[in-house]
DNA sequence: TACTTATATATATTAAAACGAATATTCTGT
DNA sequence: ACAGAATATTCGTTTTAATATATATAAGTA
């Protein structure tokens, strides 16, 4: 049941559901492209990842200076269950569509 | 998204996840099932079970001294998900066949 | 009416989550 | 080795959520 908590209260959050969005949309997301596109304090973004990540909601891959980020291939059942709704409830909404257009305007956008 | 917040954090607590899974075996229980089944304070699951029904995710009915509650149906389809995955994850938890079987064994259970 | 059972709410306290700001680490290119 | 960019972590504070305890309401029953 810990686990449940965990991802529910992973997905509790304005700042996390934007970025799981993202990487719905986006399948690759860096930290710098998160921190241009939702306009948060670096800080905070890599915080908040790193509670996604600890949920298992998401994975990472180093390369260079870049943390890219893409949703999880190694979600249980239920789990993958529980991010597609926050994902469905979240690409529908204005902010979701705001910030996808964002990150596609992006300048100077890491390689990779 | 706000929306979505709260249901995201309705489902982040343990409690409340137990009276779902309850929900979802039975169909219907009352806070004197939820009180006895967990076995945790009165004022404690009226809380919570006003939580749940804050976000949408459960309807409540009065019958006699009763309030008795159930899974709502009037959620959005992506709620519908969400409340989906978690109460897979709980009822095939211990804890969730732990309180299926003691809420079973309740005796004068309420009438309906 | 008084009494009991079921449920709800109010209040004050405690615990958990999120925050900003500062700083540390890691990698790249010079 | 140094400078700059990207990311991570620490710390003290603020906000938010959960809690226990006490009390209030509401319905059923004697």
């Amino acid at each position: 049941m810990k686990h449940a908590i965990e991802t529910f209260s992973a997905l509790s959050d304005p700042i996390r559901l934007r970025c799981l969005s993202l990487l719905a949309v986006e399948g690759e997301v860096c930290i710098c492209e998160f921190v241009y596109t939702l306009e948060e304090a670096q800080p905070k973004i890599s915080r908040h990842m790193k509670s996604l990540k600890g949920a298992g909601l998401v994975q990472s891959r180093k390369e260079a200076q870049w943390m890219h980020f893409r949703i999880s291939e190694h979600m249980s059942s239920w789990q993958e269950q529980a991010v597609g709704a926050a994902i469905v409830a979240m690409v529908d909404s204005e902010q979701g569509k705001n910030d996808a257009k964002r990150l596609k305007a992006m300048k100077n956008r890491p390689p990779r």
